[in-house]
DNA sequence: TCGGTTCAGTGACAAAGTCACTTAACTTGC
DNA sequence: GCAAGTTAAGTGACTTTGTCACTGAACCGA
């Protein structure tokens, strides 16, 4: 019944009571996500807290012309909170969430998740939290589209995208949806920066042969 | 001592039994700011939340080259939540708050909070609901700047600006600010709409002359 | 290896943002 | 009342970003 008791993987659910974690362990129902696959979006609206207790989350938001911007990730031991927003909120809206690896949740009804929220503090401080760093996570992306140039911001995500690795397997269009700018503006920048000797390019990946130039100019704002 | 009963205002204290109200009464702190002050900011982080009383409170982010953008606006009866927000994550974003009329506030200390949030569903169904409808806000920004065309966003915000109005008085600076964008953007617009016959303009007004023309652009997308 | 599909490149153009001004309109302070 | 300062708005040349309509190149499966 018990087989992996997933409260313990969470900030929000670690601490509490035995008493509390195994009724949440009875309550709460295990999913699992096939990578690529929707989440939650616009025409797939749930009414239940999701906590990620592995693999990541990416959360888009599209435009009616088809084109798409990157809001945030959502990684192990978080929960989404926009789905969470708009179990509260009744509202629509066009952002989804895709699982960009395969995903294991935990997916808490809404009677235990208003049941938590009042016994137990920890608990509540932990989805406020998960609300406040979304809410700072939009301010930046406000940020960066309204107020920042292209290269600045490629270059920013080619840097965090590509972690530890020496090359990143992507698309343009990818990268674009990214950014929340058109494929072409990608080949654009990425063909200047493999000018540059920053980078090099071959259909569908990325090398890069100077991080730290690229770092330069993700810092030069 | 309860000369008036703040508690009435808000939906989410409205409906608390009477000793609870009474206890925040004697609790909150009313505070006064004049229009044009800064409710909060960078370099003025609150650490309560906010209930707007009467008023009104223009939210924006400002770049560090000195353009900004207005994310949303807070009016009576309402919470700010991007303060609860900062008292909860204890970041730094670049966000500020300002008054835009004179506003009267119901400023409640951490303590006081957490405790309402615990022992109140009517309340933290308040304060989840504030931060629900501020993250949709943020979404429909990202949306505008990232995917939207300027005349359109103009025309939209001309037209709930001036709801109910003839004119406007603002600058094209103060407009700029609105959508995020340079002042001589604006300009050009704005004499665009004036070719068309659709607003008149003079130093620090614009007056309707054909707002279903502007209805038009402002929802062709 | 042929044909379809996906990915990337390109040039011409439109929209938006920047820069460096000029001109016009209000404000104040004798 | 008007000169000087200040704030608001206009303008043209330019850069950056986004759009459109393509072409060509790489990969995939039958």
């Amino acid at each position: 019944m018990m087989e992996f008791d997933w409260t313990l993987r969470f900030q929000g659910t670690a601490a509490l009571p035995e008493a509390v974690r195994k009724r949440l362990n009875q309550t709460a129902r295990i999913v699992k996500i096939k990578k690529g696959d929707q989440v939650f979006g616009p025409s797939n609206v749930p009414d239940s807290l999701f906590f990620l207790y592995d693999g990541r989350i990416r959360v888009s938001q599209s435009s009616h012309a088809g084109r798409e911007i990157v809001l945030y990730r959502v990684d192990a031991g978080d929960s989404c909170v926009l789905t969470t927003a708009c179990m509260l909120a009744e509202e629509a809206y066009n952002a989804e969430g895709i699982a960009e690896t395969d995903v294991t949740a935990v997916v808490l009804p809404k009677p235990a998740f208003d049941q938590l929220t009042a016994e137990e503090s920890a608990f509540r401080a932990f989805v406020f939290n998960a609300y406040s760093r979304r809410l700072i996570d939009l301010l930046r992306v406000v940020d960066d589209v309204a107020f920042g140039r292209i290269d600045v911001r490629l270059a920013e995500r080619l840097l965090t995208l590509g972690q530890g690795l020496k090359e990143i397997r992507t698309t343009h269009q990818e990268l674009a949806s990214e950014l929340g700018t058109a494929r072409e503006v990608i080949s654009r920048v990425l063909n200047d920066f493999n000018k540059r000797e920053l980078i090099e390019q071959s259909r569908g990946v990325i090398s890069f042969k100077n991080k730290a130039g690229l770092t330069i100019i993700a810092e030069s704002d």
